[in-house]
DNA sequence: AAGCAATCTTGACACTGTCTATATTGAGCG
DNA sequence: CGCTCAATATAGACAGTGTCAAGATTGCTT
């Protein structure tokens, strides 16, 4: 007879789940996710992370073989939310695409990042990408979030007039901006949070305007 | 009698030449951004610095409190050089702006993050901006260079026939685009570098018909 | 020549990631 | 039921890290 909690109910119906502890892989990324949310990156260590759940250091090595593999793990999780972001159409006035819709996007897109910017920073950020250690898994959730975003834009460009504008061309543009403002906030640039929801509408406006008058 | 070269050169025109070691402060700023360009955040230590200096591993605390004013010092001399690019005039054609040296303007901006990578990361990364503890010679440095932009920013409206748009938030928004492409290319989500000149061109033409089609 | 502050050094401590055993456990099969 | 085996957890160890405290050296100033 064990003592474990879990013993009295029945989870055997989630696939993965760990033997011992009960859940360890789940716990792991939410505490891990926390612990960068709390106290930066800085304060996401193995082994506290180990201690915050009551397990040995050694472990979280038993379901992420590096600390690297298992910052994947959390941005990987991030990508899948931000796939629900990026994938939830903006309301369309009378079946057409408006900028008020585009306005929608961009507001929903920077609220995501700062909302879930200890997702965020790993999700983009040169700690992960410049390593050459990408899980398949992490590349392959990145990049259906990117197809998703152009996606988006194709949609605004669907009642465009400016023919002059390359769809993937500016859906690169666009989303550096995107980014852009959603970093300069995240890493404490842009202290001035009240100011989220004007300069959301300045970009919108401006892609907008982008791709409905003419060159 | 030394065996140290310095003292063979009369470098005492140098105001804050360190005392024993000849060039220590300097040479730690040097060192620093080569690790940091050549292997990476990671690949920077302060014992390996001092290491690679050939001086004892606390030596360097003599000239940086921290390892993050170490940073903040690297990071400082980043701005220093950005504001000469943001500084620099682009050409203007019959002393009226023109797309085209707004274009220029963003082929500068992008070509020097990409360049000075590895001062780009502290100058604007959460490392720095979110701990809370920038030196006071630092927070100045970037703001003189934020203050740089918007006097470009502004030569660029001096012919703008938009009077819908606000300066600073046009510069807010602006700026944004810029620093996505440049954290894009430099932490390594967009590999095809390239590209970089098309997309510059891509944004350039977004500022400009922002500023000059009116709304 | 003396004193003093700037500079450099060694020693130490707590902390990190992670490798190598070793131990425990639960599941599947006879 | 009982055995086996792989999955999971553990303790021990090692090299590396930032940085504090105490002492040694140096060169400028008086």
């Amino acid at each position: 007879m064990t003592n474990s909690p879990e013993a009295l109910i029945d989870t055997t119906s989630v696939s993965d789940k760990p033997y011992h502890h009960g859940d360890l892989r789940r716990q792991i990324l939410d505490e891990a996710a926390r612990l960068l949310r709390e106290e930066g990156e800085s304060g996401l260590s193995m082994r506290k992370l180990a201690q915050n759940l009551g397990v040995s250091r050694t472990a979280p090595y038993h379901h992420f073989t590096d600390k690297q593999a298992l910052l994947c793990g959390v941005a990987e999780e991030g990508f899948r939310r931000l796939q629900e972001v990026v994938r939830t159409p903006p309301f369309v006035d009378g079946g057409e695409m408006s900028e008020a819709a585009v306005r929608l996007f961009v507001k929903r897109y920077v609220q995501f990042s700062i909302e879930n910017a200890e997702y965020y920073e790993l999700m983009f950020g040169a700690r992960l990408w410049k390593s050459q250690q990408l899980t398949d898994s992490l590349r392959s959730e990145a990049y259906d979030a990117f197809k998703a975003y152009i996606e988006q834009v194709r949609l605004w460009q669907q009642s465009m007039s400016n023919t002059d504008v390359d769809a993937l061309r500016f859906a690169q543009v666009s989303w550096s901006t995107l980014h852009g403002m959603s970093r300069l906030l995240i890493d404490g640039i842009y202290l001035d949070v009240t100011a989220i929801n004007v300069m959301s509408d300045t970009a919108a406006k401006m892609f907008w305007q982008q791709l409905h008058i003419p060159s």
